[in-house]
DNA sequence: ATTAAAGGGAACTATA
DNA sequence: TTATAGTTCCCTTTAA
């Protein structure tokens, strides 16, 4: 019933790039072979402790490296803060806050010369050819998002469940709660990340994808592996539920704006 | 023509 | 027992 919005804010994002020369050869041969089990360790045992990836140049790691976390900022995703009204509402709180989308200009490095070789930048990310719908809009924006909310720091230790293993007693995570702690992990930058987060715009990396998945389905719990195909259609089942929708752009979603701001609100209201 | 990505019906599982 | 929230399969369509 609130679709409409969907389609003008989706207007406003999408550009008409002039051409797409340079990227589309550009494909990163190299594998970086992120470990599942990296990942995974690392995501238990800081359990949620999502750094505002401040520095666009530091994170040329994989999770393997930087499996320490530097600048803790307290900002972890509540299971289920939303208690149990209605299935899609949480108790919001802060009505608006533009703070993020900094658009960081100098986000990434040049697709070339940069050590970096699983960059989720590069020939996927740049440019979107709007093929249907002649929006002459500004510059699609698919710059990193840097995060650098002035939350709180020091919030309240609430390391009081891990969003890991499938826990027991506790409702399991859902699929859009997880996508959005994913995407505040900046570990998992070569896997996800935002295309403009102040819309709630995200995007899969074509490479990674699977990896994600994975990672999903381990969560979850699952007895067979969880792909991105099986991922994608649970993705779909929100276009009708409206957390997410997808957007015209290759391995492109968004965050409904409730959802958007439920799930900020539950990572910075804790 | 080939493929990756998208889309969706339908049966099924796990949880609440 | 019913509803929710996927999960698994599988097949068709679209776009590049």
């Amino acid at each position: 019933m609130l679709a409409e919005l969907e389609t003008m804010a989706y207007v406003t994002e999408i550009r008409l790039s002039g051409g797409r020369g340079p990227w589309s050869g550009v494909a990163p041969s190299s594998c970086p072979e992120v470990d599942l089990e990296v990942i995974e360790e690392y995501l238990q045992e800081h359990s949620m402790e999502v750094q505002p990836a401040h520095t666009p140049a530091s994170p040329p790691t994989t999770v393997a490296q930087q499996t320490h976390a530097h600048s803790h900022q307290g900002a972890r995703i509540t299971v289920n803060s939303w208690s149990g009204k209605h299935p899609y509402e949480w108790h919001s709180h802060t009505p608006h806050e533009e703070y993020e989308e900094q658009a960081l200009p100098p986000a990434w490095p040049s697709p070339h010369d940069n050590q970096w070789d699983h960059i989720p930048y590069s020939y996927e990310a740049p440019a979107y050819i709007d093929s249907d719908s002649l929006s002459s809009g500004s510059q699609y924006q698919e710059y990193q998002d840097s995060p650098s909310p002035s939350s709180d720091r020091g919030s309240r230790n609430d390391r009081d469940s891990l969003p890991l293993a499938p826990l027991s007693g506790k409702r399991k995570e859902r699929l859009f709660q997880f996508l959005f702690e994913m995407l505040q992990t900046p570990s998992m930058r070569s896997c996800i990340w935002w295309v403009q987060s102040s819309s709630g715009t995200f995007q899969f990396s074509s490479e990674n994808k699977e990896r994600l998945a994975q990672l999903w389905g381990r969560r979850k719990g699952n007895r067979k592996t969880m792909t991105y195909q099986k991922m994608a259609r649970a993705l779909r089942n929100y276009s009708r539920t409206g957390e997410i929708k997808k957007v015209k752009r290759k391995l492109t979603y968004r965050f409904d704006e409730r959802t958007l701001r439920g799930l900020q609100g539950d990572s910075t209201t804790v």
